[in-house]
DNA sequence: GCAATATAGTGGCCCATAGCCAATATATTT
DNA sequence: AAATATATTGGCTATGGGCCACTATATTGC
């Protein structure tokens, strides 16, 4: 290394410049608390953007043959303990200046789990769940607000043609709680009748408890759950939003 | 650089291990030939995988401040000389094994342009449109095959409920011959009236010509091409596919 | 106990539209 | 002029979403 220049180096390594591209992978990770949507952040430790919240994620460990959806997996673990949740891969964003230390690329995961408590033992007091609406408000790290857009997007269209939205909910779960994940993902209200008709007819759900004191009034409500062996069928195109 | 060792020297580069990231794009070019989806490969002329087939694309480069779209971008008018057409990221996979140079990451992209003939002047022989099937056949430089099927699946599933394939045709065109690129891609058979109705409701279609010799008997056919200020109500779902 | 109220679940009509297939229109070929 | 080929339209039927009221079953208040 001694008779080497940097740039002599870096060629050494393939890389044509002394730019060294940093590779992370970002999680929005959405879930459905008090009947709204939120979503998971992170308080920055550290520079750059310390004290900004900001996605969870990391860089990836490069010394470890691992795929992209398995970094994302782990991390997701970290932070919430889940382990068996929807994640998908959104988009991937690069460039030279969206982090100060170069140019560095994200790929974004979205998350659906349902609301679980952070085991904030007591240290890890910088992460927490903040509705979508306020979590836009924030000054998000890097470019976090606009993958978080992107995120939302995402979901949104996802809960207009599949059934995605099961997963944000603890099962079991009733259908009216069911819809309204669904409008509240959606955005817009759903029609009683046909909301019924097209989630059962779908096949994906197994009636499971009887009743539900629900802390209320009213005649209790059927309990469902994902039926066994129907992750799969989630995905299935089903239309719910009145008139495409 | 003399004092540092060369862990010293890339962990000031936040790298923490020898490997560096390459990161590359690359690009699945769809077009309809002869009425039959085709894709644009090029042969390597380089190691690894000299003389195989693979997807256009390169490495980014990290030295300009570009978006990851742009670079898709300019890659594909470099190969096809085409610049507005459809181009849409698909999906990123990185680990260290797909690449024998170490880690890497490609961003893929898909994109859907009318049939151009390659400006080969001559010297370009080393790149080619192949029928899909054919295509799948060969054995594909690193992953390709796998970013050249999934890139095939979204293309599939945009058919089902968009009316992106508009773009794979040089218009202007008939109702029969947009049909024909819908059930090729879609890989089944089309109802002639359903589909005419949708597309005609989704109001995108201008009628352009009035004739068409098309070297044949028949009814001359009506001519259309994108309407004017439409292209975004492409992306707007409009479901073709029989019962979804 | 009974009426009022609240929530869950269902019945049933209307209408848009997808599927289907045949009829009509307009060209070339024989 | 008839046969053939392709384009375009007409029209019927069945499925299913939108809509809204009705029934079912619980709690609360008198």
């Amino acid at each position: 290394m001694v008779d080497e220049t940097e740039a002599e180096f870096l060629r050494r390594y393939n890389i044509h410049d002394y730019d060294l591209p940093l590779v992370s992978v970002d999680l929005a990770i959405f879930t459905l608390r008090d009947q709204r949507l939120q979503v998971l952040l992170v308080e920055r430790g550290a520079h750059p953007h310390k004290g900004r919240w900001a996605l969870p994620g990391g860089f990836v460990d490069l010394k470890q043959d691992r795929e992209l959806l398995d970094t994302a997996r782990r991390k997701l673990q970290e932070k919430t303990g889940v382990r068996t949740p929807h994640l998908e891969q959104v988009v991937s964003v690069g460039s030279a200046s969206r982090d100060p230390r170069g140019w560095s690329i994200t790929i974004l995961f979205m998350a659906l789990i349902p609301p679980v408590s952070l085991q904030g033992g007591g240290a890890v007091d910088d992460v927490r769940w903040w509705p979508f609406a306020d979590a836009c408000a924030l000054p998000l790290a890097f470019d976090h607000r606009e993958l978080l857009l992107q995120a939302r997007e995402r979901l949104r269209n996802k809960t207009a043609y599949t059934l995605l939205p099961i997963h944000v909910l603890q099962p079991p779960f009733t259908l009216t709680r069911l819809q309204q994940a669904f409008e509240e993902l959606l955005g817009e209200p759903l029609e009683k009748k046909s909301f019924r008709r097209r989630i059962l007819s779908a096949d994906v759900l197994e009636e499971v408890g009887e009743d539900l004191p629900e802390g209320g009034r009213g005649r209790p409500a059927l309990l469902y759950r994902l039926r066994r062996g129907a992750e799969q069928h989630v995905f299935s195109r089903v239309v719910l939003a009145d008139r495409l």
